[in-house]
DNA sequence: CCGTGAATAGAATATTTATTCCATTTTTCG
DNA sequence: CGAAAAATGGAATAAATATTCTATTCACGG
């Protein structure tokens, strides 16, 4: 019987929601673990669709995503749909309207551009979250963390995110250096050993940094790249690469993920050495 | 009769719906008016809710909905609901499912960093575009398009937003000046009539940005803010102040938004310039 | 290999929700 | 002011959708 189960409260918060599903999974018999894994990769379409539906897409009848609905903790489809229509209408209370709003400002409006910078930085944001691979963010953070000096080369408009990260890492107490660009200096007085190179460069890339990147793997010293893909000339074999596709808005690029990205490598780093 | 309405097609596209809304809404009687601005209000709660609960919300009965879709140009309110279930489900596929599933590699794990960093600069982007008020920001602009050049001053963590703007500036053929704050220079000799001053800070606010500003002020060169709201200690008398609520993710605060608003500024001052 | 209990599929039903229709009210215009 | 047209509200109906029920299948232990 499924009663012990139905004793369980129902979860209350989407987040709640995904923990309840990877407990249940594993014990679940195969069509309701079908419901589960379905339901769970497509969180975003509970609140839009119907029964039919999400039973079809699982691959099951509309009976057995009843009762996994039940096995859930609720007391049918519509009391979990719920929760996440609300959750949907919470989170954003009116936050498309209010883009589609300034947009309508027209041409120069500095609001209409403000909407255009706003929207090209979320979409930035999700594409990184949807498209960064978890392993490559791990094996960066390893060579990071075992590096005794941190160097940081960005120029341009990279610059700022090179400037935040020599920031954060100052904070933490991580040593770093931020190159300058100006005035090539001796590289090999510049990398010693167990040092690395945390370069961030996008196209049209930047000289100083390809040849920084370029002179630290060829003595041997570690490089993480933040880069706009495998077609970046600093996609040099030996180097950690960290893809970036950043949303453009005419000339200029949200620097949203690429930021995102770099503060996420520091903090891990810091936490990693024990610094916070 | 609405014969003439209905030979006009449905919107095929969230944005088309806004814009014919602001074209028929001038036209329509007290009822249909009631809900095309209720409507037009809750764009997003469209894709869940019900006739019924929609109705209420605008304060008509269920009818007066169904007349108003179909004066829309669709068939009925299903089929206006489907625009909106549609165009959801199609823009974030699954984001939000991802970014759950990155968190749950836990704690110290990179990827549950960049997770909380990605939802940071999300919401702090949301939010500047509904806090953001358009006239201030107008005021802005026209501040400094009128200047013949423009000092910018942020350290610590604002340095890297005004370091990109001193970049964007460089770019359009704007005059700016990127100050560094060490040594602190003699103000008379900086600051010279018809320039202006756009500074960036947030609490813990630094010193000689505060310095800066005061001085500026002193000399009657415009200044505009980019801090964290009216409470800021630049937020005195004659400076414009436009203020960017981050939201931080521990010690670190995401600058999505006051790079995002820092952008649009730079943007709109230079297309005013004619230099773009 | 059979019996027992859980799991399942599909049909039957109940409920919710959308949609239409028409009597009544309000507005418009001669 | 009065007739015609438009707009409205609410009840009636139709459609979609969720939910339950039951006969059947499947898995497992004796």
């Amino acid at each position: 019987m499924t009663e012990i189960d139905k004793v369980t409260a129902a979860p209350e918060s989407p987040e709640a929601f995904s923990r309840r599903i990877a407990e249940l999974s594993e014990s679940l018999p195969k069509r309701l673990r079908q419901c589960a894994e379905h339901i769970a990769l497509n969180l975003d379409r509970i609140a839009v669709s119907t029964v039919a539906e999400l039973a079809e897409g699982a691959g099951v009848p509309p009976s057995a995503l009843m009762r996994f609905c039940q096995i859930m903790g609720f007391s049918g489809f519509s009391e979990m749909q719920r929760l996440f229509r609300d959750a949907y209408s919470g989170a954003r209370p009116d936050y498309a309207t209010r883009l589609a709003n300034l947009r309508d400002g027209g041409g120069g409006a500095p609001g209409a551009l403000l909407a255009e910078f706003v929207d090209a930085g979320r979409a930035s944001l999700e594409r990184l979250a949807q498209q960064v691979n978890e392993n490559t963010l791990e094996t960066a953070v390893s060579m990071l963390s075992g590096a005794r000096m941190i160097h940081l080369a960005g120029f341009r408009r990279a610059y700022p995110v090179a400037a935040y990260l020599a920031y954060a890492f100052d904070r933490m107490g991580v040593a770093a250096q931020l190159h300058s660009g100006v005035g090539h200096m001796d590289q090999a007085r510049t990398f010693l050993p167990d040092d690395a190179l945390l370069a961030i460069t996008f196209a049209p890339y930047s000289g100083e940094t390809v040849d920084l990147v370029k002179g630290a793997l060829g003595r041997g010293v570690p490089v993480v790249a933040l880069t706009d893909g495998p077609a970046s000339p600093v996609a040099l074999p030996g180097a950690c690469i960290l893809p970036v596709e950043e949303v453009d808005f005419g000339a200029f690029r949200s620097l949203s993920a690429t930021l995102a990205l770099a503060m996420s490598l520091s903090v891990a780093v810091g936490a990693r050495r024990g610094a916070v």
